[in-house]
DNA sequence: AACCGAGTACCAGATAGTGGTACGGATGCC
DNA sequence: GGCATCCGTACCACTATCTGGTACTCGGTT
């Protein structure tokens, strides 16, 4: 937790430095041999990357025959045309994958994923706490934004708040981290459900609805809730609270299930309609760094 | 399916002619630098594995470097001890995955697990489908004891049953993939709850009972659970039918839980205590066998 | 100040990887 | 029965690639 401030400008000022560091790596990889380029260009490095580097081709190599069973099962002569590599070298890399579990093969099918990846993926998984994740993410948006800014999940029918940063304006948001707020009239609650089904919509609002929450017209919710599930983000416009409003967006996991949220929230004059539609992109920004650091590829 | 048999003994048929493979290679890995040797003895492979073989040297290196991270964050020269490497070599090895996501790094903290990982684990685990994965094993299972083998799930307050395979006695045992079977008497059912809390386990026995399982005293019962539970194996001694008896044992997913369980059914005249006793060692192979392919390393 | 961890750089040497080619067994198609 | 694939295995010459030294900078900790 103390860390992550200083990580990210740590992280920031090393990689800015410009240094001369590429020039090196050009000359190490310079070709001698143009067949060898012609054929990588050909094979799968199609987009334009352009940024090889490092210097350890066989392990790369290795996880790109790895990476290439993304889509089911592959035999080796599409493996080796995939890649752009030979048969001989490609058939070299996926028997010691197989050897190590990390791939496995079946006579008429091909190569396929083998288990230590489950198993990697489980420890993995295990090792992640996605508060520790988020955070400089969430730091980040609070610096650019300088309003409050809360990570949530789903709690049952809540939102459970698991982070806050408050904003540096000298507006009071009234929110602790464990506290429990509705989820059909907070931006963080609306963006949880925005992959429900809407029959679960209706529920959760009625619910809501008879805990006290401000009245509101079910159709014209149902509505916005539609649009926001359009566009990955959601708002709360005054809903929860007077004179707060905030914009919010869902993080997801590597399943692509939506397993956290981000807001940003602030008194109602510092945002505009202009800026709810600028801070949804930020947030939606920010959320998806998180799941993609959750393993989401989408 | 049809092709499960015919890869056992294809590998068992290849894998077993002593060819001059080994020798060749034993050249090619000839150390002509004393050095090397030690510091391998020394390093990572302590067991007497001795089956170096394939030869993707930076491949395995850089395998070894991702599984390095299973109990938690690492720093550069702890990982470079552990796996008996160069400073410089390691570095070079941990940044390229970081490149690709396989690690992480945090600063105060070391190497860590990346968010491809995660990726990866989940295609993985969508992509695998227990039938397919247990199939092997269960014909395995079925030829050696010329039993009736059933493999099968939790649903719900009954076992599901997902695959069979006919036993070669002239034997009649009444079941068909599809069947929903009671938990508390029979042999698969009490290997899904061997991992269950007692008060669970007591809920579910009242219900099976009231639902008009053979009656039974819930002590004895239970005592049996506890020593099912310990041992990693489960019997139906003639509770759910008369005359079929059967051994069960859970198969475990990557993260420990049980997912599914595969159990050896035959007429009571086949199965005294002895054989069973015996059974047990071989449905707890198959189950083992199974629960590794799916990820357990336990 | 001293220490330790990480990133970066350079380099000489030779190991380890590459890509060709070839053969045999298995399987499925015609 | 032939014929075409696909995989495993093997061998080999070439050299690109990897290795393991060493060294310096920059931070943070003690």
């Amino acid at each position: 937790m103390v860390h992550a401030v200083s990580q990210m400008s740590v992280i920031l000022a090393v990689t800015e430095i410009p240094y001369y560091g590429k020039e090196c790596y050009k000359m190490r990889n310079a070709p001698s041999n143009p067949d060898l380029v012609a054929r990588k260009v050909a094979g799968a490095s199609v987009e334009g990357e352009a940024k090889a580097s490092t210097g350890s081709q066989t392990l790369l190599r290795g996880l790109d025959v790895i990476e290439a069973m993304g889509d089911g099962p592959v035999t080796l002569p599409d493996l080796a045309v995939r890649l752009g590599l030979t048969r001989s070298t490609t058939h070299r890399l996926a028997t010691a994958l197989i050897e190590r579990r990390y791939l496995t093969f079946t006579p008429r099918l091909g190569y396929q994923f083998g288990p230590k990846l489950l198993e990697l993926g489980f420890l993995a998984q295990r090792q992640t706490d996605i508060v520790q994740v988020a955070r400089p993410h969430l730091e980040e948006l609070a610096a650019t934004t300088e309003d409050t800014v809360h990570l949530g999940v789903l709690d049952g029918e809540r939102a459970l708040y698991l982070d806050k940063i408050a904003g540096r304006r000298r507006v009071d948001i009234r929110s602790r981290v464990g506290d429990r707020h509705p989820l059909t009239s907070t931006g963080l609650g609306k963006a949880l459900l925005i992959d429900h089904a809407p029959e679960n919509w209706a529920v959760l609002f009625a619910q809501d609805q008879a805990a006290g929450a401000p009245a509101m017209d079910y159709a014209v919710w149902e509505g916005r809730m539609r649009a926001y599930a359009q566009s990955g983000h959601s708002f709360d416009l005054e809903e929860n609270e007077d004179l707060i409003r905030c914009v919010a967006a869902p993080i997801r996991g590597a399943g692509g299930a939506i397993v956290a949220a981000i807001s940003v929230s602030s008194a109602a004059q510092y945002m505009s309609d202009d800026r709810m539609a600028d801070l949804a992109q930020d947030v939606r920004d920010a959320a998806g760094a998180v799941s993609r650091e959750l393993g989401w590829s989408g």
